[in-house]
DNA sequence: TCCAATGGTTTTGACACGAAACTATATACA
DNA sequence: TGTATATAGTTTCGTGTCAAAACCATTGGA
């Protein structure tokens, strides 16, 4: 009968909504900008997003075109699938997430010890994981941490994604992909 | 320079904001009936809300209207200041809460551990109020908790607010109070 | 060659949100 | 007793959020 803890994460979410309304930028945008300097390539698509904030489609297309207006990103399209549209920042963009207000937050989770700070994050990143496998909804991991994920040995040559087929630099194999998949074994489903 | 952490949290409170788009009702709409069934009569008010929910009170007033207009709220005049308005959930409101969103978050919850949740509230519950002083706002602690409380020895009487100079019942005492302040020594400000 | 699935955009209608202007009552203070 | 100022709330405005549904173009089967 007690949901104080959902509550509680309730709350604490909806101050760090709260304190990004700077800039004449919405929290949703905010994030959209965050997303786009941390995903690879094949997920900086408008499905990407969408996968990744958990909302409609409709809605994050019009989110893109409200910060593609401000100059704050770009569209083009896409290599091989004409469909497609590729996603990225403009230098004005990257310039704007220099005031990102989840800096705020930062500093009010360096009042923390660096030990609570492990702690909440290791019981966070748990529950986060929880929380999209019920919703089937996609982890955004790290390239190098993927089991599509083939490492060059010598580190002369690209690593690989064996998933697309694609060569992966260093800097890509550490950027957010929508194609992640856990390479160690998940926990098993109740 | 890296914010996961912060992220994490941000990325968790969408995902529970996402989830309260149910029956019609907005997730504010949804916070805002929460508070009213758990914040005791001295802080069911617009300003009450606006402070608990952290929103300038102009957006808390349209809100209001919105619950009103659906009949989940009503709207009374205070009984001495003539400005006040005195706000109560409607029937057809306690019955709205029944099928509250956040109880699918309660759910996730419940696959942690005991001990998990455990922890995690206690670290959720020292951020947010680090948060909420660094931010000058109330932390609408339970009566019994705080420096005002005078309680009743015998149990016969009715517990006393000596700030407000006010009985309370012992349901009262056992809810959400803007005027809330720790009875125990604060953590110092670093 | 259809036809369903996929990637995106548009439209609609309700609401969120801050900012600023506004009304009415309360309180300080001279 | 006024007069200023503070407080409790509402209203208005402009931009954006959001889901839902309709829509368009391309892709990839059968």
């Amino acid at each position: 009968m007690t949901n104080t803890l959902s509550r509680l994460i309730e709350r604490l979410g909806r101050i760090v909504q709260n304190d990004a309304h700077s800039f004449g930028l919405k929290p949703t945008q905010w994030e959209a900008l965050r997303f786009l300097n941390s995903a690879n390539r094949f997920s900086r698509t408008p499905s990407g997003l969408t996968i990744y904030l958990g909302m409609t489609k409709g809605t994050v297309s019009q989110t893109l075109s409200a910060l593609e207006r401000k100059g704050l990103i770009s569209k083009t399209k896409a290599a091989g699938d004409k469909r497609g549209v590729m996603l990225d920042m403009t230098p004005l963009g990257k310039q704007a997430l220099k005031a990102d207000p989840l800096k705020t937050i930062e500093e009010d989770l360096d009042r923390l010890t660096q030990r609570e700070r492990d702690e909440l994050f290791a019981l966070l990143s748990k529950f986060l994981k929880a929380m999209l496998a019920r919703r089937d909804s996609a982890q955004f991991g790290q390239c190098r941490d993927c089991m599509h994920f083939v490492s060059s040995q010598k580190g002369a040559l690209p690593h690989f994604c064996a998933l697309l087929a694609e060569p992966l630099s260093g800097a890509d194999s550490e950027l957010m992909c929508v194609e992640y998949s856990a390479s160690e074994r998940q926990a098993p489903r109740s």
